[in-house]
RNA sequence: GAAGGCGUAGCUCAGUCGGCAGAGCAACGGACUUUUAAUCCGUAGGUCGUGGGUUCGAAUCCCACCGCCUUCACCA
């Protein structure tokens, strides 16, 4: 082959780096530790600002404080910085006169973005801007990397989920969402927990991904040669330890589905699953308002939100509104009455061939109903042909005690009166309805868990709750790439992933 | 999986009919001791997502591919 001069992709030279590194070179001439090390007693900037004299002339208290440079302006031989940590940012005056020669020469090292730790004391600016009057500047991290714009700030999409950490630091309100996020856990726990709930973890890897209608991502353990599903429920584990004893038990955590993703749906999302012995779908209600009305509260005055220009008022108790009612009101048809259910399947272009109409029947509140409701609203009692692990109205067994939680048109929250009976359970796994593929249908065959429930469970009350759907209506938040960190994005760049999973992306050697 | 939109300097964005690649911020050099989107003078910075094609000439037109977004499908 010949070689050509040009021929390797040559590596792009980030000037911005280069003209880091030479501050880094700089640091070190100067004795500095570029990368820090412990830094003690530096005290929160939320509580600096707290210190600071009311007015200017006073002195304040002498503090230290840690944080990012995000902005600086020159004023000759004074300098401004704007310095944020995870409370806040306040302004730093560094006046040539209050620094020795080595601090001030230090300056010309530093860039925005650098974390650097201060001391010195909190006096207000003559336009009476709280301030660190700084007298020694500690060098904690250089950044090698050029932020956003100062103004604009960080927008491209792309990056602010590739780089969460610039839309962290750049962007206000991400990292308030996510304290809320943690608050609103936080709170379910609390709820659970002064009502004696147990937490528990059960299995990621499942031989049976049970428990719901979903496609599971598959996997495979080597020394024992099996393949392996990640969990799509928690379901079936929790109810094995109620047959266990354990009458009050929840478990919140990630569950996997090979779907689609949009703005309500990623593979990997939180679900809390909770489940009452002696209780039905009914008790599971008040619980949900109980744990959902403790979350708004954790993070706001009013029970009433703001959601995406609508307003949500959270206050119990929730309408309960029968399926089969919802389904006459919005699409004219009646439970089992095949006359009606196919006229309007036909209409809306949803296949009626070989279809069970309880099948059809969802298919079409799926589309005539759900984005309508509001809520928060409680849809009750589902046809109990598509519900193959719940309890059926002792006196109506063609409808499941089931209810959904709808707001704002969106899937909230799943719970049942739970089925305990072994025969039927094990009939019912057996059972697939017309019109659903295996992957569709949540009867999938668990022996396991039939011989479980022949030791006996006792009648309960069962619920799942999306938890990023559900801080998704407490913080204001559209999509749901918003309320997790790190959502599912394809691989950068135009090599492919090798497979040992190694890729061109500047690793360690 | 389908359709539509977007991809230009580190960032935020212009770029007209196909005719030399632009601005602001940031960076670099300088002035300035109360600034806060500081101001002023100067300098440098580009694989126009990638690869083809049409053309005398492509950021611009065409094709394919990659990524992100939106809507739809699947799903919670």
């Amino acid at each position: 082959m010949t070689a050509e001069p040009d021929s390797q992709p040559h590596q792009k030279i980030d000037r911005f780096e280069k003209e880091r590194l030479r501050k880094v070179d700089q640091l070190i001439e100067m004795g500095i530790d570029p990368w820090g090390q412990r830094f003690d007693g530096h005290i929160p900037i939320s509580r600096c600002r707290e210190l600071a004299p009311a007015e200017s002339g006073q002195d304040g208290e002498q503090v230290r404080a840690a944080g990012r440079i995000m902005r600086r302006r020159k004023a000759g031989k004074l300098r401004f910085y704007d310095i944020q940590d995870a409370t806040g940012q306040i302004q730093l005056l560094v006046s040539r006169g209050d620094v020795s020669d080595e601090q001030w020469a230090l300056l010309s090292a530093l860039d925005l973005g650098d974390l650097i730790g201060v001391d010195g004391p909190l006096r207000l600016t003559d336009t009476g801007e709280i301030s660190i009057f700084v007298e020694k500047i500690t060098v904690l991290c250089k950044s090698l990397a050029q932020p956003p714009e100062k103004f604009h700030g960080a927008k491209d999409t792309e990056m602010l989920l590739r780089q969460r950490y610039i839309d962290l630091i750049y962007n206000p309100g991400v990292v308030e969402r996510m304290q809320k996020r943690s608050r609103i856990i936080a709170s379910v726990r609390q709820t659970l927990g002064t009502r004696d709930f147990l937490e528990v973890e059960t299995p990621v890897l499942h031989a049976i991904a049970g428990g719901a209608a979903a496609r599971p991502f598959i996997t495979h353990h080597n020394t024992r040669a099996m393949p392996l599903f990640l969990r799509i429920a928690l379901e079936l584990h929790l109810k094995r330890l109620m047959v266990g004893g354990i009458e009050r038990v929840f478990e919140l955590g990630r569950v996997f589905r090979n779907e689609g993703i949009d703005a309500t749906h990623n593979p990997e999302f939180t679900m809390i699953e909770i489940y009452q012995a002696y209780g039905d779908y009914a008790s599971m209600m008040e619980l949900t308002e109980a744990i959902v009305c403790d979350a708004v509260k954790s993070i706001s005055e009013s029970l009433s939100l703001q959601w995406c220009g609508s307003e949500i008022d959270f206050t119990p108790p929730w309408p309960r509104l029968k399926y089969a009612d919802l389904l006459q009101e919005h699409a004219g048809c009646q439970l089992g009455d095949e006359a009606s259910l196919t006229a309007k399947a036909r209409e809306l272009g949803i296949p009626t061939e070989n279809v069970h109409l309880d099948v059809l029947a969802n298919e079409l509140f799926e589309a005539t109903v759900e984005d309508k409701l509001m809520g928060p609203a409680f849809v009750i009692d589902y046809p109990a042909s598509i519900c193959p692990l719940t309890k059926r109205k002792t006196d109506n067994p063609a409808i499941a005690e089931r209810f959904e939680l709808f707001v704002q048109g969106m899937e909230l929250a799943n719970a049942y009166t739970e089925l305990n009976d072994p025969k039927l359970q094990e009939q019912l796994f057996q059972t697939q309805l017309a019109g659903l593929s295996d992957e569709d249908s949540m009867a999938r065959m668990d022996h396991d868990f039939v011989r479980a429930l022949k030791v006996g469970m006792p009648p309960a009350g069962g619920l799942g709750i999306g938890i990023d759907r559900l801080v998704m209506l407490l913080t204001d938040t559209r999509t749901i790439r918003d309320v997790i960190f790190f959502p599912l994005l394809r691989p950068e760049g135009q090599a492919p992933a090798t497979a040992d999973g190694a890729n061109s992306e500047g690793k360690p050697q």
